[in-house]
DNA sequence: TACACCGGGTGTACGTTGTACACGGTTCTA
DNA sequence: TAGAACCGTGTACAACGTACACCCGGTGTA
């Protein structure tokens, strides 16, 4: 599960050349890793086990460690080969961009959930993925903004994005495990909804009386505009103050 | 690991009785409650093992069976208490009471950044973590929105902040896992570096050259500030469009 | 007081995970 | 043609969560 991490830069960024000695390959690292892709969505990252998509394959577990050093790189692997499925250029002036940029990330996320329970350790950056990170970039490049601001601007928006898209895997996965909607399962826990009374939780129950949880907002729709908004408050002050970190952790 | 969610229910929100019969228990689910964050704090979750809970309280792996139900509950468990561990009621007017919300909760993520690695299955919600949603909700609840838009803006700040939060995790956890700090780590990944070149990264190499990485703005404080900009903007225009999720997922 | 029984802590054992290692067969190079 | 390189397989092991059977201390009831 370690990965020994220069290793890792040349699996993700030297494409391996084939050798000239030896059988021929009957697998290869790409079918691993599209193998590999298709059991974390059918199954969840839960289910993603090198047994698993050897199975799949029609192959033995341990000839999966032919073409992939271990599971922590086949990971990296994965995460790299999803990010570059999409368009990766945003095009127009910056808000467009932003909002074409925040689009992309919030599809790729629907499609792959379980991305948001793997970036979550230091994975080694792949070239797809940092190819549309400097894409993000360009986007707001025109606007005169000093460098980091350019990062920080694209990271706010990408730190929503992942917010919001963490929520929706979590709705996603737990669906999935517990075969109920997510309305049918909350609907199920009479238990729970005892608890939920007026001098408890006041706020949650009126909001609960009034339909304000079945009525609910498109969370993405909704938090992108302020998002946006909020930058584009940032970006038309003439003075802006520059947040330095004091205590950044 | 599997959960039962009636017992889940009542594990959470219903303090247990204590036995008459039988010897007086030398744990109890407090302390080995207790006894999980703090190897969750010091060793990361990953490292949270019922064997290493039992190590450190001094008993035996099994004898935690007879306090907990078993792994899954004690997490949800541990959730809930790590929410409970800082003042829950915002004070002031809407965005002085946001700002502390979100201030809390980053706070709190950054003391337990594991808490962004759990809260990742539907866990059960348990009374702590429902008491501070309800303050946060009460907080902008005078602003005379329909409530799905209170909800809605509640959401809105908490995306984000988990958003920095899963960055900010994931950098103190790489730290530990590896002992290096974050800065070192990337200077010795030459072999990365060679690959950003201006023509395949022309943006990031820029932003690299002129120091923007270097100088790296507060992420937290720079995303808040643009979030409530822009939730502002939202409170204060008379016309609101409600924006009704269609392809919701 | 006698005793049954409830419940806390222990020890063993099983299935599942990632993967190290040794092996046998295949294909190209010297 | 000998040998090296490489592919796929089979076995084996340590670490994980936890089911199960066990012992024994304390309390309520007879």
């Amino acid at each position: 599960m370690k990965s020994d991490r220069d290793r890792s830069v040349r699996l993700l960024w030297e494409p391996p050349a084939e050798p000239t000695r030896g059988p021929k390959a009957a697998l290869s690292q790409s079918r691993v890793v599209e193998a590999a892709i298709k059991v974390a969505d059918a199954e969840g990252v839960e289910a993603l086990t090198m047994r698993r998509v050897a199975e799949t394959l029609g192959f033995t577990t341990m000839s999966l460690y032919r073409h992939v050093p271990g599971k922590s790189e086949l990971l990296d692997l994965m995460v790299d080969a999803v990010w570059g499925e999409t368009e990766h250029t945003p095009q127009g002036p910056w808000r467009a961009g932003l909002d074409f940029f925040a689009r992309q990330v919030w599809a790729m996320y629907r499609a792959h959930p379980w991305m948001l329970q793997l970036t979550a350790s230091r994975r080694m950056p792949g070239p797809q993925a940092m190819t549309r990170q400097d894409a993000a970039y360009a986007v707001v490049s025109e606007l005169g903004l000093a460098s980091e601001e350019i990062v920080a601007v694209v990271t706010a928006v990408s730190h929503f994005v992942e917010g919001v898209g963490r929520t929706m895997a979590d709705r996603v996965r737990a669906e999935r495990e517990s075969g109920v909607s997510e309305e049918d399962w909350w609907n199920g826990r009479e238990a729970l909804w005892e608890h939920f009374t007026p001098d408890r939780l006041p706020m949650m129950t009126h909001i609960w009386n009034s339909g304000g949880f079945e009525r609910m907002l498109d969370q993405f729709e909704f938090g992108l505009a302020r998002v946006l908004d909020g930058l584009a408050v940032f970006i038309e002050t003439e003075e802006r103050p520059l947040v330095r970190p004091e205590t950044c952790l």
